[in-house]
DNA sequence: ACGTTGAGATTGCCG
DNA sequence: CGGCAATGTCAACGT
């Protein structure tokens, strides 16, 4: 990795043009072949990057960086302030707990928490626009759509929607049901999904812990 | 902005919850009260990170960085292997074109262009669930909601859906048309779109540009 | 390679 | 401050 302070200036051009006015700034290149320009500001993100895979050149004054759809980062240094070179080696990787993946598998578990008589069917059911989060039928056999959010918003009810259209076209399945299962559910997104027959669940991560566990119940 | 390169371990505890391993990685502190830790790949974004505001409190072999909501930051190190200051100063900025909002000044500007007859009522025009991006009004008298996105997806569709559904509670608007226009329509979108009577138009920015400037006619 | 979805999304706008 | 939509969204995963 390298750490290059410099006087710069630069310009983008791809999916859109973009300039840097001649200013200061840090100029980090990874190991993997990236490069991102940062101010003092704007916290993580850099004012501009080039993403891997990419051809890096540089010149006396010059750095550009080109990709395979032909977009440009051209920097023009004034003057090098700092120039460090640092070995990382490899790093041995982020581990997160608590996306929607822990919370798709805690409801899996215990479907039945969240209406009576739910039984899971499949989770990731298949369909041809896209896995449903869960395929579940209720106490009448019929089939129930989930879909799992942290937090539930419109477009989430939509991508519901479509999932209960697809589902509805299979005789075996139709007529479904649709659930929105989140740990908070917008105020609109509950009005648009009840205007359109779909449940809405809020769920608590750590009471849904506690139902895996079998230490705590809902009932 | 300081450059702390060290063998460090650290947990991040807020939405979710992450740990990295120790390793040597690079923590960059901005003066805008931003951390983040990057590796030597994952190109611009780091592995964990605080964005402001945030306090971060730095003791002997501790980075702690809180934020309002309780989430923590916690960065042990065991050895500092570089530790640069950088002075910036001030950015002038990022100048960006060729955004959504260029597309929608232009599109507005020649609305003809998109279909005889088209005249513009107004940009942004607001409803309850959100503006709709032009708002026109075709030969007959009915009125035209438009969605203007660089690249034209299903989600794109649905959202002019809503605000389609959302006019036509309006005695003075109903029935409306709706038209997509992109400088890119995915197939998938199209279908979409065509199966719910929303009319797709590719626009091409260059010629756009050429239109506004009456150097060029699509007709 | 393409499509779909999640993300600690972040950021900016407007009410 | 909350809701909404754009982002050069990026990154992961499945076909």
């Amino acid at each position: 990795m390298r750490l290059l302070v410099a006087d710069c200036e630069v310009e983008y051009s791809g999916r859109l043009g973009a300039r840097l006015a001649r200013a200061p700034r840090l100029i980090l290149m990874k190991a993997d072949g990236s490069i991102a320009i940062h101010s003092d500001a704007k916290a993580y993100k850099p004012l501009n990057w080039m993403t891997p895979p990419c051809t890096i050149t540089e010149q006396e004054t010059e750095i550009v960086a080109t990709n395979r759809a032909g977009e440009t980062l051209r920097i023009r240094v004034f003057d090098v302030l700092a120039d460090h070179e640092v070995v990382l080696g490899e790093d041995p990787g982020l581990e997160k707990e608590g996306v929607e993946a822990e919370l798709q598998a805690l409801i899996a578990a215990r479907v039945a928490a969240l209406r009576d008589g739910l039984e899971l069917v499949r989770r990731e059911y298949p369909t041809d626009i896209g896995p449903v989060d869960l395929l579940c039928r209720d106490g009448e056999g019929r089939s129930v759509a989930i879909e799992i959010k942290r937090v539930g918003e419109i477009t989430g009810v939509e991508q519901l929607l479509r999932y209960r259209e697809r589902l509805d076209r299979d005789p075996a399945l139709a007529p479904t049901r649709a659930m929105l299962v989140a740990q908070t559910i917008k105020p609109q997104a509950r009005v648009f999904a009840e205007s359109r027959d779909v449940e809405c669940i809020e769920v608590d991560l750590d009471v849904l812990r506690g139902i895996d566990d079998g230490s705590l119940r809902l009932f």
